[in-house]
DNA sequence: TATTGTTATACTCTATAACTATA
DNA sequence: TATAGTTATAGAGTATAACAATA
């Protein structure tokens, strides 16, 4: 059977993409947190009063998008927000909200483990960058 | 602004992979194709006779969510089937989808051509075996 | 029984458009 | 006018369950 795509880097990339996904979801499961809201509750936790449209920003996720997403974190309690200037609002984590940000933390980072880990020793030190130059902007 | 994401190689490679996918999407827009309809033709074109359910195989799809993307083909007339044992089908391009695959073919390759100039040169080498490796089976 | 194709369904992510409220 | 937040909607990809047909 001729499988083409196993030579081809952006099917490669895909791949390697979607089951480093799939993995972090998993370890992410027990927390009760999807992949996406555990990347928005650690920007709030690293960025206190940080506003919805800077996460967006941040992370490539269009307003329309993150509303529910936030709507949902503030109804389980992870998230708190005061006014800003004109509908801007300040978002902060709550308590609950942080105990569980540094949970995820350590889930990330062991994913960084296990992604560096599986990277050949000598081409380590090139992962970051290579990541770097194969995105493009299109 | 605090952004570890940008550090991250798991967050760079779903970026990575979604900004090049969306670029290979934009090329095939003018083919009247998606990426994973360009791949199952492509497949087929390359492997006469073969099932929906060895494409789903190689391309990870499931059989359940291949079906509809299978029909479509078939109504816009670029994929035939005939009866094989059981209920296998026996896929086949047509002549249109022949023809079809050909330009894809070429983006297909443009496309690996892009990724790969974006690799400093050093390391080009490196890139299909450095995405094998990031692969996890999970 | 195992495999293939099929249908239905649901969830996540993403994309666009339009609306409001405020600087 | 520009920005932030909101709502509705639609498409694409993915997941599970269940069913029919055939080896």
């Amino acid at each position: 059977m001729d499988n083409p795509f196993l030579n081809y880097p952006g099917y490669l990339l895909r791949r390697a993409a979607n089951s480093r996904l799939a993995q972090l979801g998993t370890c992410l499961e027990p927390l009760g947190v999807r992949v996406t809201e555990a990347s928005i509750l650690t920007l709030i936790g690293r960025n206190q009063d940080i506003s919805q449209a800077e996460i967006g920003r941040l992370l490539s996720i269009q307003r329309a998008n993150l509303n529910p997403l936030m709507r949902s974190l503030r109804d389980r309690g992870f998230v708190e927000a005061s006014q800003g200037p004109g509908r801007t609002q300040h978002l902060r984590l709550t308590e609950h909200g942080r105990e569980l940000a540094m949970q995820i933390q350590r889930e990330f980072e062991a994913q960084e483990d296990r992604i560096f880990a599986a990277v050949p020793e000598h081409l380590r030190a090139e992962l970051v960058p290579m990541l770097r130059a194969l995105h493009c902007e299109e």
